[in-house]
DNA sequence: TTGTACGCGTTATCAT
DNA sequence: ATGATAACGCGTACAA
């Protein structure tokens, strides 16, 4: 047949070598059919011992391998994985895409990754999206609205926030108890006889850095302490120093502690205190971040700080992605993680209690 | 025809919601042919601006993207590149990654990520990638051997090396000069009165690692100073501590300068250094690493560093990529880059010279 | 157990 | 300028 002659001759460079080969050309080497090489490359499919090898020896001579776009274009399912992560610059992500990547890997999904420079590249990077027909979709970046939201559920494209919420929407996601750490932190530090607090805020858009805040302030006010002075930081190593600075302005002296909405600007924070202000820490000046990102950990600082479970959190993730894929039908559903105080060398806080 | 039937009823679910429209669906609604759909998601095919117009109304009302899988499956070529990393978690990576996110996007590809956990694990990797039917890839990872580079020839798949090169192997490859920066830094040293030189080596495995301990040692043997105490690292923060102790307990005191493979355990060495060993830096010591990581910058360290242009060098190696693309034909390229001293606070230097 | 035949959603090549 | 039709490489129902 000239279907078949022109087969044999795609895989024919014309210097003669040959280059991607197809599992029919695999199929003639073999002697047998298309449709049998396919069964030999899956799992559990009929296949006499004796073909099988036939198979795996003249693909193997080849180098043939199953080409994956193909293969998902008839199953109309890929093991496309996309994970959309705002900046990898913030110290903190570079963890949890690793742990991903470890995780995925191991349920033999493969990884489309996506960084979002702005904020309103978001439905330009969702429409590269749904023209890959990935299986699902984890966002651990901002700006991801309700509308966007709305749109994987008209696809069917599971979905799973990581560390976001939404509110009125329903939807999957992993997150680290913000609000619940940040009050604990505060309980701790209050117990230690602090009573002037400021706070070092992440940037507006990011919905951790406001639960972080909210949850610090409501204790703060329950414990019927003196509202703190608030500064916005944006999550970078420079505006947690300006923010240390500005509090100090806005003060006319430095607060007891400060709790700034992550490490980085924590450890900027600590910086400029010791190396700008002349303020002891912790000893004059009591200072806490979030994360625990590894830096936290060196010498120089040993910040006190609420840890994130990232390698459970990114399991958890991971795990609740495939079940979304493998349910459609499933409702969405939230896990919810605790994140541990690290007692660090920054701040002093009252021992243990309850 | 039972067949347009079929395909108008594949967007159907049981429930009655659509989801996941095809070229078809939305020629149907247009009322033109499915090819003219096809040709109107192409820039500069032809189409009257009057049919243009009714499929993208038709695409716009069902929320239709073209299939991308589908796509190349035909054009035998898919946007997607590959990206290997070795370990995230060196604080140098997700710069890297960064940047050759933004170039890709920016070019209209889009990323595969792999990490790498082992060093045996590159074949199941390559396998994979082998599957996707990738356009092309970078090599930001140890462990990628000659037979490895010669399976990317057979398969016709374009490879650039990030920060790695092969001997006895043409490969394109975006590299920063370790050697030349570790011979300047060594110069400078040695002109500020430094004699007693120690290294903290990389990994093994890492050639960016050994060309930096191979640079410095040329160097301080040219100068005709005492051969270097060399330690292995491994580029981790705790390595660099144990490293420096290591180094004063076999030479029995403290050297002039400690030279570190990355600014990690270079962080790790300072730290260590005053925090256990009371040396002051760099009154006492001299100590200076590699990358100029963003750490490095921060009040407490200031360390005095090589910084590797990271924004070129993933410039260039998009660039390259998409050429090699482009130009199959073409042969291998190197481009090479040089490493920026700053001068930072961590090593006494000698004025600039030459 | 194996082979035949068809279709996945798209682009490319022809006619018209 | 537009429409029919044939691939792309694979999985799978069905026949043998």
């Amino acid at each position: 047949m000239a279907t078949k002659a022109n087969k044999e001759a795609l895989a024919e460079k014309p210097d003669g070598t040959r280059v991607n080969y197809t599992s029919y050309d695999v199929a003639v080497r073999a002697g047998v059919s298309q449709s049998a090489v396919s069964r030999c490359f899956k799992e559990g499919a009929y296949a006499s011992d004796e073909m099988r090898a036939r198979v795996m020896k003249a693909a193997a001579e080849l180098g043939y391998t199953p080409n994956a776009i193909a293969r998902s274009l008839i199953t109309r399912r890929s093991d496309l994985i996309a994970v959309l992560i705002s900046n990898l610059t913030n110290l903190y992500y570079p963890e949890v895409l690793s742990e991903l990547s470890r995780q995925f890997s191991l349920n033999g999904m493969r990884m489309l990754l996506f960084t979002l420079p702005g904020d309103t590249e978001v439905d330009r990077v969702l429409s590269q999206i749904w023209e890959y027909q990935v299986g699902g979709v984890i966002a651990a970046a901002a700006h991801i609205l309700p509308r966007h939201v709305e749109e994987f559920e008209r696809r069917r494209v599971p979905l799973v926030l990581y560390n976001r919420t939404m509110k009125d929407k329903a939807v999957s996601a992993v997150v680290c108890d913000q609000v619940d750490g940040a009050r604990t932190l505060v309980s701790r530090l209050a117990a230690a006889g602090h009573k002037r607090f400021a706070i070092i805020d992440g940037p507006a858009e990011s919905v951790v850095a406001q639960e972080r805040t909210r949850g610090a302030c409501e204790r703060i006010a329950e414990l019927k302490l003196a509202k703190p002075v608030i500064v916005r930081g944006n999550y970078d190593y420079e505006s947690g120093a300006v923010g240390m600075r500005e509090i100090v302005r806005q003060m006319g002296r430095a607060p007891d502690a400060v709790i700034c909405g992550n490490d980085v600007m924590a450890i900027g924070c600590v910086d400029a205190a010791r190396h700008e202000l002349g303020l002891e820490v912790p000893r004059k000046l009591s200072v806490a971040g979030f994360d625990g990102i590894e830096p936290a950990n060196w010498m120089s600082y040993q910040l006190t700080t609420l840890r994130q479970p990232v390698q459970e959190m990114a399991r958890a993730a991971t795990e609740l992605l495939t079940s979304m894929i493998n349910n459609p039908g499933a409702g969405p559903e939230k896990r919810s993680f605790s994140a541990q105080l690290i007692e660090g060398a920054t701040a002093r806080l009252a021992p243990r209690s309850v």
